[in-house]
DNA sequence: TTGTAGGCGTTATCAT
DNA sequence: ATGATAACGCCTACAA
């Protein structure tokens, strides 16, 4: 545990042209910086980070807060945030809160103390005065989930839009009996948003809604319980709308269970487009989000958001998506 | 951006007491930490954490290096360490390597400048010699994957054991011609393990080996391209051990193009255990690595390792698997 | 080119 | 119960 002090000893400087040649800064004599870092080498030195931070406005860390690693979908986001993150000499950090607000308030500590210079949120949990407090203080990016009417900044893709986009495909391709199926957890924007335009469109084609209250759990188990039972007081419904294709997954394997064709006898859309949507038999058709564009754009503004301290408005970026269209519908 | 004499100033204190009432320590007379927290309360103070971790030994952080965020099979390992964690106070940041060398050595800096006090390695792909030097100088455990005769500690499983039991099911059964697939990152040492005990039952069997080498890639491609190019050239093959069960499930969909059945025609067996073992059509049988555990005993040692000095020796850790048989086979 | 010394924000020891 | 002060390890004017 050598500091930089007994490298001086050792190497009979100060420690202040350790410190040059640590940080390669300064003008040292080629003599002086061998015999420095012979020293360094024999005491096998390393700097101390809290020491030089202390020092410093910022640490070059971001935290990256998510709920899990075990969902496929974000992979992208969080290679786009590094991507951006290593071009730009920042490091990334990942965070888990399972959903756990006390877990979320557990890892805003590390923004609030300044052990990271800010923090990207995905999928989110947290009130709207914490957010609201947090992100006029620091430096704070929403990814894809947001809370609506906050001042912080985001970064997302149109979810009314594209669901739109897919219910009136499906009702161009005669379905009548649309039904709604997600995880019931109701309060993320993008359930609502999807809900909404799904309401609309059926609304505007004067066709009926179907939903009931599921299980909240990651998406398999909702689908395939809710579709047997929507089928069960609903056989009319000829076509699924899922808010996620591990959703969908789950009720294709129900109506497998019950024998019934798809895209044949029922069709089903969903968002996402992970690897699910092309491992099921058939392939689904899917919302797909650019996540790598998302990270790396929420962490453009990150950046400068730390950087340039007159970087301060509320941004909202809006992505464009693609729709995928495949064989279950 | 305040600090502690600000507070103090602004309090009439010193800053030893403001100190005091921040964390809790020495007494302070009821009144003063009134005003202490007034104080804090109008100036929105925050500790700054350097200036606190600069006195102390440790950060309470500790690193996970994770290959990517995008497989469902480390996320029971995570969460086992964090619970681990949280029960100890520690925080967990995950870092994510995509098996580049370069992105390794650069977050092995964190541990190394004491930004954490310890590393977690999940499938790390560095060599021995950088292995060895880190672990004697900080606190490493290996988890899952580790390189054989490393100096540095490890949690994992006896995959040779489960690969023995799950071939000679397949032997059993009937099954002669038994073929290895895998993704062809061969260095890893759950590969070598898997393949070392297949070669071994097959030999005591007196049965043909057969392999192939294969792209490099998460699994599926893998598995479907492997499997078409293996039925080519030896179509007496009549069951697939898999080296993940994401590779079974592209060994399935080829099988599913060639209109040949699974069981009945052609078996197949995996491992990770992974939703994909489930969700596949037919299910996969699949060897189950109880990942929380994993995470939370790589934690125990980790912690220990950094909190009591003496504690230094190599721990090599073996936790038990279960086989899950299912319609695969 | 190199050294001196002050300060980054906090905690802890020692007085008072 | 409270305050003064010396570290913690490092960087960087400023001086030499």
């Amino acid at each position: 545990m050598s500091s930089i002090d007994q490298v001086a000893l050792l190497a009979k400087v100060s420690v202040a042209t350790v410190s040059r040649v640590i940080n390669n800064s300064g003008n040292v004599s080629p003599e002086t910086r061998q015999r420095v870092l012979a020293a360094v080498e024999r005491l096998k030195y390393q700097p101390n980070a809290m020491g030089s931070l202390l020092r410093k406005e910022h640490t070059g860390m971001i935290l990256v807060m998510l709920h899990s690693v075990d969902n496929p979908f974000f992979a992208p986001i969080v290679q786009g945030i590094e991507s951006y993150a290593q071009t730009n000499g920042m490091n990334v950090l990942i965070s888990t809160t399972y959903g756990d607000p006390s877990r979320e308030s557990h890892y805003l500590e590390l923004v609030k103390t300044h052990f990271v210079d800010g923090i990207l949120l995905i999928a989110n949990t947290m009130t709207l005065e914490v957010l609201n407090e947090l992100s006029t203080r620091f430096p704070v990016v929403q990814v894809l989930e947001y809370l609506e009417d906050s001042e912080a900044s985001r970064v997302t893709i149109d979810f009314h839009a594209a669901t739109v986009e897919l219910i009136e495909g499906l009702v161009a391709k005669g379905h009548r009996h649309i039904a709604f199926v997600h995880t019931g957890l109701e309060h993320i924007i993008s359930t609502q948003k999807k809900r909404q335009a799904y309401v609309e469109v059926l609304a505007k084609h004067g066709l009926p809604p179907y939903e009931i209250p599921g299980p909240h759990d990651f998406g398999y188990e909702s689908g395939a319980q809710l579709a047997r039972q929507l089928l069960e007081t609903h056989p009319q419904i000829s076509a699924f709308f899922a808010t996620s294709d591990l959703i969908a997954t789950g009720i294709l394997s129900t109506l497998e269970a019950m024998d019934v064709q798809v895209p044949k006898d029922k069709a089903i859309v969903s968002f996402d487009n992970t690897v699910f949507a092309t491992l099921s038999r058939p392939t689904l058709t899917s919302v797909e989000v650019n996540g790598y564009e998302l990270g790396s754009q929420a962490m453009d503004y990150l950046f400068r958001r730390i950087h340039q301290k007159k970087y301060r408005d509320k941004v909202c970026l809006t992505l464009p998506y693609t729709i995928h269209h495949r064989d279950s519908e």
